[in-house]
DNA sequence: TCCATGCTTGACAACGTTGTCAGGGCGAGT
DNA sequence: ACTCGCCCTGACAACGTTGTCAAGCATGGA
């Protein structure tokens, strides 16, 4: 900056003055500066300004999801990305893995980066860890699961709800002996779906049997162990809930290899690609994703704009798809 | 820092030493100077760090890939980030679209924020801009597509090869009227398999029928009009060679759709769940997306770490994955 | 006892930028 | 002609940190 100021023959301040376009620079000075700036290939030096601007703003938010090279987690980056490179605005971009230590040892280099906003999939029990940082102005807005512990925005599914549309649907199609296939009960997300399909049998009076529930799954190939689990035991159920989608995708996967995709009935939750020219097409109840993107994005930068009305818990509306698997009828 | 210097009784440049872990300094007054940052609930600021220190260095680097909700943009992704992580380094990531405008906006708004690296799926035609960066010490690793105009590390598949490797399967099996539907040429990877595409039927002296090529293509959606077009034309083709994920998709659920799936050959160009669960399996050509990432990853971690040797392109091996879609042999 | 050595500590300036404030020039109004 | 005010510009300090250098102190050997 000192070297394009002495080739424009200026202060460096109204390089400054050039380079943030501020008003009151006459034209021909501003051409020099220009001129220079080209000419020396110089580059503002963003961290510099934030560190001098009374509004400390870096320009960078952050999105820490689950797992970006899930078709989930992934739609909610995208989101993110898009509305912030409107605005100039960076986006990190990190995997939780469901790993708390993990999330508080990432959002904590975040941190120190000075991020202005945070978008969390929370993989802890409680997010109060991030009390100090929130009063200090960090924007936080919680996606797919509430916060803990913390009061800040958040945008999700009604995930009992969903367990209980599938759950429902399968019991509606005669099925008694309906399984549930999940992730570990410490996560929200898994233990929402696994009380909605509680409460689906509790409603039609259906006696839950333990054995038909397992939970701690986390790849399709986990899903697969389990489904063979259950075709193998003496009582096999006749329908399945899959509560994730990479436990969907095992569980259709074996059900194919067994023969017994079009005897067994199967509903996942979360959509995803030719989900609807599967052999049978698989029945899935949806989460609107782009919905929930625009959400998330809508309450952050709202955030970062100065809002500072009371946060909000934003439920984004599930969908159950037909599409044949969840309409397969029990033997006999 | 001046107030954790304070509280402790030292000087701010003993905090210093006590938060970047230098050894001179006495136990018990490092103690106390953590007791305070404790209390004070006092946060490094990497940025003002980075600014004063020698050596020039953010800590982060940056992914511009073509499409982030795209499975093989996504797992590149993850695969910097996993290896950024250890390494305590935040991956930037942004979607191009296929946009040079879009990349070289971006690009500019890294600099401007001192990356120390990027990881580039190049959408412009020439990368020459980049060069006085470069030379300013920026890391730079293409991946998918090659470098033009500038000479940096690169990470690729041999599309032609792959093209090549499609097309003479559908013609192996008996084909000779093969479609090709892929995206627009002027995208070097989709150049490539086309390239591929032309060399096998010249190869086997099968006559390239252009009414038999459709470009253009992105999404699904277009695939699919494109193969409603050609089914319905007077001379249909007995074999699709789909050259990207979407297409393929598209071609399915079109096949699909028609009920021509089992009567059609059709081969894609990467792999994606469930494919193999597909009606009929789809057949395709598999890159190794992993072994992609963790080349792209090991390239530009040692370009940081000062490796200065000479630039070089790595070619990730491709491989014919025979699932039964691709197997279908032409009526009669 | 004295000095050299090593260890710990602090004062100061600097990284690249912008907020603040003051000064110079010029046009308009009296 | 003089003053007032506006427009443009620059000098200086400061943002939060670390590199440099020098000084204080204890230790150990002569």
């Amino acid at each position: 900056m000192r070297d394009v100021a002495a080739l424009a023959g200026v202060s460096v301040k109204t390089v400054s003055r050039v380079v943030n376009q501020e008003p009151s620079v006459s034209p021909d000075v501003a051409q020099r500066v220009r001129t220079a700036v080209a000419t020396l290939g110089y580059r503002h030096h963003l961290g510099a300004s934030t560190l001098r601007r009374t509004e400390q703003r870096t320009g960078t938010v952050a999105a820490l999801l689950q797992d970006l090279s899930n078709a989930y987690s992934a739609s909610v980056l995208r989101a993110i990305e898009v509305a912030a490179h409107e605005r100039d605005i960076a986006v990190v971009a990190s995997s939780l893995d469901e790993d708390p230590a993990r999330e508080r040892q990432i959002v904590e280099g975040l941190v120190r980066r000075r991020v202005d906003g945070l978008v969390l999939m929370p993989a802890t029990a409680s997010q109060a860890y991030l009390q100090p940082d929130l009063d200090a102005g960090l924007v936080t807005v919680c996606v797919d699961r509430h916060p803990q512990g913390i009061s800040v925005d958040s945008v999700a599914v009604d995930g009992a709800r969903g367990g209980a549309l599938a759950t429902t649907h399968l019991l509606d199609h005669g099925h008694r002996r309906v399984a549930f296939l999940g992730d570990d009960l410490r996560i929200e997300t898994a233990a929402a779906r696994y009380a909605g399909y509680e409460r689906a049998l509790a409603a039609r009076e259906v006696a839950l049997e333990p054995g038909l529930v397992v939970t701690g799954l986390r790849s399709a190939a986990d899903a697969a162990r389990a489904v063979h689990g259950l075709l193998d035991s003496t009582d096999p159920p006749t329908a399945i809930f899959a509560a994730r989608n990479a436990v969907a995708e095992g569980a259709v996967r074996t059900l194919r290899e067994r023969g017994v995709a079009h005897a067994t009935a199967l509903v996942g939750f979360d959509d995803f690609a030719l989900a609807d020219v599967l052999d049978p097409p698989l029945t899935v109840v949806r989460q609107d994703v782009d919905a929930i993107g625009a959400e998330v994005v809508s309450r952050l930068f709202a955030r970062l704009d100065g809002d500072t009305s009371p946060p909000r818990a934003v439920d984004i509306d599930l969908e159950l798809v037909r599409r044949g698997s969840g309409e397969i009828r029990p033997p006999h």
